[in-house]
DNA sequence: GCATTAAAGTTGCTATAACAACCATTGTGT
DNA sequence: ACACAATGGTTGTTATAGCAACTTTAATGC
């Protein structure tokens, strides 16, 4: 059976992950920082000094995303970034006082924006669905 | 109550869709081919001849990505642009001879991408999954 | 302890993705 | 018919995303 066009999930996933984004990103414009700085961010507020090596495994993307990602940051002055002292090949990424401030506005804005993204879903729908998800990842590693 | 970095569906879903691109460029790149490149080519092997602009919409994507893939498209030589002469500000978008054989080789390649990464759920999931990331796309626009 | 590997970052390259500003062409309103 | 608005594409800029090749530093093997 040949399939058409929007018979492919992974396709329906990437065009829902290309609007949420593009909503998020919309939303943090006026705080001069892009969706993926942000989730960096995320992580440091939950854990500052974090290696960038660190940041690179759980955000699972690759180190030269994240050494670029992690210098626009310490521009727009959100981060400094130190050599460890344990490892000096390693950096260690560290929030500002900015950084900090940053999140007690940026927290709530993402908290909203995951309240709307969810309207209408049941809390067993979304477990279900990351159930899924998670599913499929196993499936192509 | 505060949300910590795991919780949030829009982060599974984006990392998802990460995966699994990542996973389609490998298989896609010995036929030099680039995963957008390929939804493209997708369209027209349904139906040749669509416009740039009527591509754009149907990708839900901005114009200038679509000029540039497109032209990607045709610097490897698998489609040709042609002015429309019904109006002359449009760009028909025909598959060439390579463009046309091309379909043959990666139909089934994507429809094997399918089934590996549908392995182990339902058809009903599928469904459901599908019905959820619809009503998410809604909440945000 | 010295050669070989491995690991952490950086630089360069290609490919999305979207916005702003622009050009050419077409449609509309009066 | 002519001004103005709308539409289809292009160019420029910023931000991901990942691969290859490289430098520096650390760990390993004998």
């Amino acid at each position: 059976m040949k399939l058409s066009w929007g018979d492919y999930i992974s396709i329906a996933i990437h065009q829902t992950d290309l609007t949420l984004t593009s909503y998020i990103k919309n939303k943090l414009a006026p705080f001069n920082l892009a969706p993926e700085q942000n989730l960096i961010l995320m992580l440091l507020w939950e854990r500052d000094g974090l290696a960038q090596n660190d940041i690179a495994e759980k955000l699972d993307k690759d180190k030269t995303n994240i050494a670029r990602m992690v210098l626009n940051l310490e521009k727009k002055g959100f981060i400094k970034r130190t050599i460890s002292q344990y490892d000096r090949r390693s950096l260690i990424v560290k929030l500002t006082q900015e950084g900090k401030a940053l999140g007690d506005k940026i927290i709530p804005l993402t908290e909203e924006f995951n309240q709307l993204v969810t309207k209408g879903i049941t809390e067993k729908e979304i477990e279900e669905l990351g159930r899924i998800l998670t599913k499929m990842r196993m499936n192509v590693q």
